[in-house]
DNA sequence: AATGAATGAGGTTTCATTCAT
DNA sequence: AATGAATGAAACCTCATTCAT
């Protein structure tokens, strides 16, 4: 049985080892300019052998995607889980984007997989079956409950119309993803994404919390001093 | 020498038509998605011809980035001449953008190009010799230009940084164009993309005026009743 | 005026030496076997340049079979017009296919690129559709009618159904040609090609006939005496 | 003793098991269209192990071939014993053509196989050491002797060259059986194949019988209620 | 000035076969 | 004995670019 597990995990650990592989590849180089032969010779496989371990190109897509995407949300949800209003959650989950930031790059990716995967998120209403996508959708709920409940708890302004709302600050936070992918690897320091997206979030904040609350929320830590 | 002028005209109409065909097909397509196939079959020439006129495809995207850009940056600072607060500048730019949607889609080729030409814009400053592509950073100038101006006239908040805001702003507006640029053609109404873009702008809006302005200058009209 | 015309001109026996090309490969491996690079290099062109001139692999299948398609149907039908019994009319038919044998093989190329592009000739009913090919049907039909007018001139067993026959004769002459096909081109010798083909008709003929018919028309000639 | 007896037979029926899948999925898919994968799927192995079995792909078709070919040979010459006449005898043949059809449709597979693996019969002579396969020059002998017996009975037209008929016997053969393996397998039904393959036996029948015989004799029952 | 023929590199995918474990 | 990972050749097709005419 040992023999079994062994050679499962040392198969999901090749399939995994590929993944990185690309995704290495498509934070250097951008999603479209990523060929299956730069994946094998990163790889050090052969063209062929990546399609024992994925049906095609846009299956690894898919799982690069599905697999930010849950580590994605599951982090992001998981910090949500103690704020105590929608401003606080807000906060929450961008401070969440900084952190990941700190960890990898991998939100480069997700974000630019998720243009190419759904291309018409959030503008359009998702079709269920695209591919078994859901995450972005995810998201998008997941943000418009957030400003429904701030909205609620008077920590929002109460004229806003959430899913508009929720659309545009996903439109604003991938806009400033995928400026950020469309810098060469060498100039995208932490130093200046996380000014930029620390600019944009705070900016968005200002625009939609209730008059009168505390100044001092409209500001973004940039958090862990690990910069 | 009516010859040669007559000569140099045509060369110049040529030229132009071209544009205008690869225009069409970027909009219709996407700046990826078109050959130079395309453009030769559209434009009722042959592939060899487009070399003729330009050097490669490249050249083609940056003459139509620069056309297009200078009208914009004309059509817009034209605008701009009028207001008489940076408040009313920045709403005269945006209601710019609705005027020119209703004119033609070409912004949006605007923009996708942009984003392929001076792909480290507006997060990085502008290399002067790129391509002797300016327009991106006058635009950004302009901006930064008017929200200092709305700083010192007291429309825009104080605590503001010109340069930081002037980004963010690019950034945010490239994001919503960005995510209108992927939805299928058949898909871009004038509606939806009208409605997104008044949403995203209110919010930049609510974002960065002085606290206790007029709160009807938060709101922007659609314009001139052609929606 | 002369120019245009030549280019055009030239550009057909370009096409039709790539089909000729093809031609020959197919009649020499197979259609299977042929791939696009066999093509080209028998054509001393690059792969890119075949889809210059055809779409795709199956365009030149389908051109290969138009052509020989119309010249075969044309060839037989000329033929049939002098015929005055439905027995003389399909001795006719098949000297033809001696005929053309002695012109050239095209006639086992017609009958492979059928097989493929129409597999489920002539035991199920055409889709009129199916990529425009209908010399095949309009082969069926020419062989029933000629059955049945056989029959309606006494020159046929007035117990055969035209629409059965017409399929069985088609398959058993289908079955002829393929077994040849299959042959190492090196040993398709017309005499042999000829002896078989020649059995294979005239034990049709016997089947068909109606009882009591001069036993001198059951003898096909091998022909013009060329072999 | 017993352990190696007992591995041997384990050994076969693993391969028998090879064929089988292999055999059920070239009826269905085409000679052409299986994949060395598809019949490890089917058998539920892994590719490699099929090589511990076979040699290749082509000897796995060769099994397949020798098999069902001695199966029919021996199911055929079994029925032919009882057979009082060369035209009984042959509408013997064809009668276990149809019953087998009634079993399975390994009929298809083998003339399928019989095409790729000895592409020059029945035209060309065996050449004996061709990948040992001996059954069609067998198949192609035993028409022929029954030819010659009904000749000499005087069921047969004793116009007939015995050897050349045989062959054309087999091309027709092959013709109707290679036309319904190209059908997709959806539309092989039992009630079509049947019905041509009968229309194609008659046809033969009445050009091969000597003149004057019992009329009944040329129509082929389709047999046991089965379809 | 314009053509259009031609190229060649590069893209994704398939598959029979081999081999270390 | 069995595996399954890996390969590499080969298939079809696309496209920016060049160049003789």
């Amino acid at each position: 049985m040992g023999i079994t597990e062994r050679k499962e995990r040392e198969k999901n650990e090749r399939r995994a080892m590929i993944l990185d592989r690309a995704r290495e590849l498509i934070l250097e180089r951008g999603v479209d300019s990523v060929t299956m032969q730069d994946i094998a010779t990163s790889a050090e496989l052969s063209k062929g052998t990546l399609y024992l371990y994925f049906d095609n190109k846009e299956a690894i897509l898919a799982a690069l995607f599905r697999e930010a995407g849950s580590y994605f949300l599951e982090y992001v949800s998981a910090r949500l889980d103690t704020a105590r209003s929608g401003l606080e959650a807000i906060r929450l989950l961008w401070m969440s984007y900084f952190d990941l930031f700190g960890e990898s790059n991998d939100i480069i990716v997700l974000f630019s997989i998720r243009n190419v995967l759904t291309p018409s998120f959030p503008l359009l209403p998702g079709t269920p079956n695209a591919g078994d996508i859901q995450e972005p959708y995810l998201l998008l709920g997941l943000i418009q409950n957030l400003i429904s409940r701030g909205i609620a708890d008077g920590s929002f302004d109460p004229a806003l119309d959430p899913a508009q709302i929720a659309r545009t600050v996903i439109v604003i936070t991938d806009g400033i993803i995928e400026n950020i992918a469309r810098l060469p690897p060498g100039m995208r320091t932490n130093r200046l994404i996380l000014q930029e997206m620390k600019s944009t979030f705070e900016l968005i904040l200002r625009a939609i919390v209730a008059p009168g609350c505390d100044r001092s929320l409209l500001i973004l830590p940039l958090g862990s001093g690990q910069f």
